[in-house]
Parts: structure tokens; sequence; C-alpha cells
DNA sequence: TTGCTAACCTAATCACCTC
DNA sequence: GAGGTGATTAGGTTAGCAA
């Protein structure tokens, strides 16, 4: 799914953010979350922020990489998962019980300007560039870094869109062809 | 050098808002 | 309802750091 970076990308990049160390007991109190609930809300995010003294964007994080690591495993062990999946994996949690969301956040125009203009400039913001972006428009840096990720995917769709369009009025014309019996 | 894992990516989907 | 868009997810890669 995930795509090699390009070189391009690499270079417009600016850098990440710097590795945050956990400490063995925020460790601990994670571990005991994601066994109780691999999947927390908004609520949960914040509540184990505030214990750990962490940005809730790092907790969302955290939460990830063990739930990948938890399907690596899974699939390299099938027959210890049938027997583990009854007490710890949750599907209908993840479906049906999903607590809340974070509020949709709603951009002003000259926010969406400000966003706008750096996505042209650099659609691989680096850490600096965000966290200064998110103080320009006033909204927490994982907000802009969200922003991002959806402006990117969506200008990949209809860039992809475009290539499409000019294959699908070809296929039109042949098909037209084919119909009239040429 | 290697293994672990935080950070980051895309693509797909969910869910809310506006019209 | 449909379309736009922010939030979340799965599944993958990149890169920092300790052993």
């Amino acid at each position: 799914m995930a795509k090699n970076n390009s070189l391009n990308k690499t270079t417009a990049r600016n850098h990440r953010r710097s590795r945050t160390k956990f400490t063995e007991d925020q460790l601990k109190i994670f571990m005991k979350a994601f066994n109780q609930k691999p999947y927390p809300g908004y609520a949960t995010k914040q509540k184990l922020a505030l214990e750990t003294n962490t940005e809730e964007s790092r907790i969302q994080i955290w939460f990830q990489n063990p739930r990948a690591r938890h399907e690596v495993q899974k699939r390299s062990e099938p027959e210890k998962d049938l027997e583990a999946s009854q007490d710890q994996d949750h599907p209908e949690e993840k479906i049906h019980g999903r607590e809340d969301r974070r509020c949709h956040t709603s951009y002003t125009s000259s926010q969406l300007h400000t966003l706008i203009t750096a996505f042209t400039n650099n659609p691989y913001p680096g850490i600096d560039s965000r966290e200064q972006l998110a103080k320009e428009i006033g909204v927490p840096e994982s907000r802009v870094q969200i922003w991002f990720q959806n402006q990117r995917s969506r200008f990949h769709v209809q860039k992809k869109r475009e290539l499409d369009e000019p294959l699908e009025q070809k296929q039109d014309q042949e098909q037209n062809l084919c119909d009239e019996g040429v």
C-alpha cells in the first residue's frame, strides 16, 4: 500500500519530529490501556495524554504501532490466534462500539488560504514547517499534519482521475465504433 | 550491525457538515 | 441525499537508538 518515497519527496521534506522516548511508567499505562481498548476514543486518548504528560497525537501514533504489530503477529501465528481471538480481539468494538471522535475542525477561509499556499510550496512539510504553520493559523500541529495527509490523498485521486479521463474517452469512442459495426 | 519501535506515508473508509 | 472534507484506520516504509 505505502509507496516508496521518491528522492524528490525526501529532499522536499524538512525533517521528522524527534523520536519520543517513553518512560517505563508511560509504556505500562499505554499497554494496560491497549489491552483494555485497542481502539480508544478521543476522550480516552485525552485522558491518557494527561495521565502520562504526553501529546494526544503521540498517543494516537503509539496505538497505531502495536495494533499493526499485533496484526503481523496474528498472521504469523494463526493457530495461536484462534485461541487468543476470543478474549483479546474486539472486532465488534472496532465496528460498532467505537468511542467518540475528536470534534470536527472547521477552518476559516484565511486559514485554508494559508494551508493551500503552504501545500503548493511543499506538500511534504517537516515538523518545523508544520509547527510554524500551526502557530500561524492557531490550530494544533497534529491537525496541520492530518490536513496535509488528506490534501495529498485527494490530490493523488484527482491526478489519477485526470489521467484516466482521456483513456475513458478513448474507450467510449472505441465502444461507439463497435456499436456502429465499424 | 541488527532489532525494536516512533514517526510517517498512502489508500480506504467513516462521519459530520453544508447545500 | 450528495458532495466536500476532517478523522480514523490498516498496512506499509523510514529512520533513530540501544544492545
